[in-house]
DNA sequence: ACACTATATGACCATTTGGTCATACTGTCA
DNA sequence: TGACAGTATGACCAAATGGTCATATAGTGT
């Protein structure tokens, strides 16, 4: 048994921070881009279709997260993921997501008082 | 085995949403006061010596979310967590984000090449 | 050296966001 | 009803953020 005490302001800066990084849905899925295994930006930008810098950017920036490791090979830098409790993560959320989804409707149906603004 | 088919862009938008909640320090701090049980929005302000306009923000804002739950008892209001799985989060996240910060020390220590900006 | 490819980055803009003040709302009690 | 306590909210500002364009940088092959 081990007591919750609150965490420090670093630490709760840190986590936030990391939250963050998965606020963002292009980052979600550049993510699951590479899911399968790492990528070069170039495969980033053609699988999701999007633009060269904003890929580069978010990967920059997941990369300064620690979320992402990269590599070298020759003119390609190839992209992956550092930490695969991301995904444990995301399965989370969404599994949670979905539940509220599910209540909220539920809780609609049954006795339509508002909840959203 | 399942396949990992890529989730629907709304589901992308709902989890992203739900790591923005999580992506305020404040708001950490906010449902880590919760952690113990209920509490008003005045324990909250007091607790966290806050602007109570900005914890109500906030309060409403996860309530919005479905990430806390609320009842009102008189005059005050009491929030609570409405699943608890945050903090399951909120844990693998610091797990992550300290062993992320303890590589990149040790990185540090040997190679001094640099990663940030 | 040059041309070419792949990636990063600075500049700029539009939007969003969090914090705060003042004020409105809602329930309680006399 | 009036005074009060607790909470919500509109208005405003400053700062942060994401997207995009143009350009810089770095590696490759000739």
């Amino acid at each position: 048994m081990k007591h919750e005490l609150p965490l420090s302001d670093q630490m709760i800066e840190l986590a936030a921070r990391r939250f963050r990084m998965l606020g963002e849905p292009q980052r979600l899925r550049i993510l699951q881009t590479l899911e399968a295994g790492e990528r070069t930006v170039g495969d980033v930008v053609e699988a999701l279709e999007a633009n060269q810098s904003n890929i580069s950017k978010h990967l920059q920036a997941l990369y300064d997260a620690g979320l992402v490791g990269r590599r070298r090979d020759g003119n390609s830098i190839y992209y992956a993921i550092a930490d695969p409790v991301i995904f444990k993560l995301c399965e989370l959320v969404c599994h949670s997501a979905v539940e509220e989804a599910r209540a909220r409707l539920a809780e609609l149906a049954s006795a339509p008082q508002r909840r959203g603004k």
